[in-house]
DNA sequence: AGCTGGGACCTAGCAGTAAT
DNA sequence: ATTACTGCTAGGTCCCAGCT
């Protein structure tokens, strides 16, 4: 927030980019444009804040042009797209909302491939649901769009922020260990995150699939088959407990410490075709229905309210947003599928040895948020109306204190990947049964 | 050289409380 | 009841170090 004040009190001159007004003068080379832009930025800068009694008031109300364009680049990473470059989203938006369509020559027309067609796309709609959270804001870089260099620092200025946010939810949450579980033994926030991930007998049952978590706690059989104490909840692993497993859990456990292969070799067991177990609420895991459970687990729902609304209501919940929070910054008081997304990546993320990339070895985590927001598109299924209003509840509660458009686009993601085509199918089946019965 | 994470620091804003 | 002040929390920025 320094920058832009200082950068408001550091100019006095005045160039708002708005929309009428002539041009400049011509100013002296050889930086007349980046002056040109630094007087719009600290125009835009500049606030006029009361100077009486601090009322409460909407951040969104009292923030400058600047701020509020800087908050709306925050907010592409956490509810539109946290791995698309919002500089190609703002070109091919910019591009699609302002440029006239030039008219081709008559048989000189260029073709776009319909791949190409259909990635620009998903830029195009990412823009849209990015603007649509302040009118205002898109008027203002309507202005900038009409500058080629200005459209260009402010991209770069947008990246810069859109990355900046990420960072610090990301660090935010590099140490609350304590949202998935109570970690025995605790892990010092001073280390460094080598020693998460497989690498921790709790962490590892956290973030591989229920179906490796299953298998890798398989206990051979012995002279008490049929006690309780044999086929409960499998849980982090002891040395104790080690040897009590099945031979083919011993290997499992081997492959997925040495190369995250399970024994048979066919399919890995740490791709982002599988839900990691923290996923789930305890307990409900069924391999004939992986919907059941998914995506209920208090983890992904602390890791929302810590996003949301405050870190410090991240355990317990918030009964009313009393605190400046991410979701007053950007006014955003409704749970989208894309918020979900980005939850459910930190959330694997923050169980890894990994830092924050697209891809952390065969995980890759731009699929694992496809695929998040792919599950919820079907707007009217019961189980996404279920999920989205547990998530509604769970992370605002009881204070929703303002109304944010549903924004709704499609980001396709051809891959089929399993857990999705297996929620995929037990919908239709139930669909066809409740349509023949 | 560029990127990313860590951490210190700055600032905004809320809530509580005292003063008028 | 209104206003002014203060403490605390949390978001954002900046800078440095380590890594690729």
């Amino acid at each position: 927030m320094s920058t832009p004040a200082a950068g408001a009190s550091a100019s006095t001159s005045s160039t708002p980019p708005t929309s009428g007004q002539a041009p400049p003068p011509p100013p002296p080379p050889p930086s007349a444009a980046k002056r040109n832009y630094d007087s719009a930025i600290a125009t835009l800068g500049e606030i006029r804040r009361p100077k009486s009694k601090r009322a409460k008031r909407n951040p969104l109300e009292t923030k400058s042009s600047l701020e509020k364009l800087m908050s709306m680049a925050r907010y592409f990473p956490r509810a539109v797209h946290p791995f698309m470059d919002i500089g190609l989203a703002l070109e091919y938006g910019g591009k699609a909302r302002w440029s006239a369509p030039t008219p081709a020559a008559p048989g000189n027309s260029v073709v776009i491939p319909a791949s190409q067609q259909k990635e620009e796309q998903t830029y195009i709609d990412a823009f849209e649901r990015m603007i649509a959270v302040s009118s205002e804001c898109a008027d203002v870089l309507r202005e900038f769009y009409k500058d080629e260099d200005q459209w260009t620092r402010i991209i770069s200025k947008f990246r810069e922020t859109a990355n900046s946010a990420r960072h610090n939810d990301t660090t935010g949450l590099k140490h609350k260990l304590k949202y998935p579980t109570p970690i025995v033994p605790a892990i010092p926030e001073a280390t460094s995150k080598s020693d998460r991930g497989v690498n921790h007998a709790m962490l590892r049952d956290a973030i591989i699939p229920w179906s490796l978590r299953l298998k890798i706690h398989e206990r051979a059989p012995t002279s008490h088959d049929g006690d309780a104490s044999s086929s409960s909840s499998p849980t982090a692993g002891t040395s104790e407990e080690e040897a009590l497993l099945s031979d083919e859990a011993k290997r499992a456990l081997s492959a997925l410490l040495n190369g995250c292969k399970e024994t048979d070799g066919v399919t890995p067991a740490l791709t982002s075709g599988r839900f990691p177990s923290c996923f789930y609420a305890d307990g409900t895991y069924d391999s004939n229905d992986p919907a059941i459970g998914l995506f209920r687990a208090p983890f992904l729902l602390r890791i929302g309210r810590h996003l949301w609304t405050t870190p410090s209501s991240a355990m317990d919940g918030a009964t009313s947003l009393k605190t400046i929070s991410n979701a007053r910054a950007h006014g955003q008081f409704i749970v989208t599928r894309e918020m979900i997304g980005y939850i459910c990546c930190h959330g694997r993320n923050m169980l890894s040895t990994a830092d924050w990339a697209v891809k952390d070895g065969a995980y890759n985590y731009q699929k694992l948020f496809n695929k998040v927001v792919k599950l919820f598109k079907k707007d009217n299924d019961p189980w996404v109306v279920d999920t989205l209003k547990w998530y509604q509840d769970g992370i605002f509660g009881q204070c929703r204190n303002a109304s944010t458009e549903d924004r709704d686009s499609d980001n396709d993601d051809d891959d089929e990947d399993d857990d999705v085509a297996i929620i995929n199918a037990r919908r239709a089946e139930r669909e066809s049964s409740a349509s023949s019965g």
